[in-house]
DNA sequence: AACCGGTATGCTTTCTGAAACATACCACAA
DNA sequence: TTGTGGTATGTTTCAGAAAGCATACCGGTT
């Protein structure tokens, strides 16, 4: 498999941590967002089908690795509860993006230059 | 688990990519590292506990996907064969390490300026 | 031609992380 | 005080991946 000119880019992850460990990835951005989006962690977890269980895990990973929490949960009431991003959420997602874009923008034109 | 101020840093992950794939990780550039120290696969993939099986599909998921071989494998002879890392093989070594460097360097400046 | 040690590859077994299930709790509304 | 629907959490099931086992091949050496 070889003879042809192959074209070669850089791929890339990026997350924030704190100091204990993972902070914040797409992952949990996502989330986020349909938990924005659907008023509750189980509507969020359904629309990106993910386990309860696994998405309640990480807003509980998330709020403690923050010093003020991303997600503000609701029990009981009415309608049962729900969950709601804060507005220190929001700024974390804006924030990881900013990030995210900048690193996107450098690793293209470092994929662009690559020649084996 | 709030009210101290936290810090945050930001954590990546470099690879290159072939037009139909994953090409080179940090995971693979270490095999290849191993099989230049050891002068197989068997004792490289023994060498980083991995399976032999999983190191042998790495080297050739490689070789596939660059345009030259950056392993080399010798059958039978004596002690039985071998693999050795080919130029191809260093030249790769060294540019993911070259990019991941540069990135690195990058995502630190920006890790150090992240304030939530 | 028998041995050696690594490559190559199919087949089976084991393990583990994710999903699924089950249940209790919560607080408001009617 | 009963119903509702989401949160919270322990327990069990299960699929897919990884590991392990088995075997054939390869080509020098002795």
């Amino acid at each position: 498999m070889n003879q042809t000119a192959k074209k070669y880019s850089l791929g890339f992850r990026v997350w924030i941590n704190e100091e204990h460990g993972h902070f914040l990835g797409i992952g949990r951005v996502r989330l986020l967002e349909n938990i924005r989006k659907t008023g509750s962690i189980t509507n969020a977890s359904k629309a990106m089908k993910m386990s309860y269980r696994q998405a309640w895990q990480m807003v509980e990973d998330m709020n403690d690795a923050s010093e003020k929490p991303l997600v503000e949960k609701i029990l009981g009431g009415k309608g049962g509860g729900g969950a709601m991003v804060t507005e220190a959420g929001e700024k974390a997602i804006k924030l990881f993006y900013k990030l995210e874009e900048k690193v996107n923008k450098f690793s293209k034109e470092l994929g662009a230059k690559i020649k084996l």
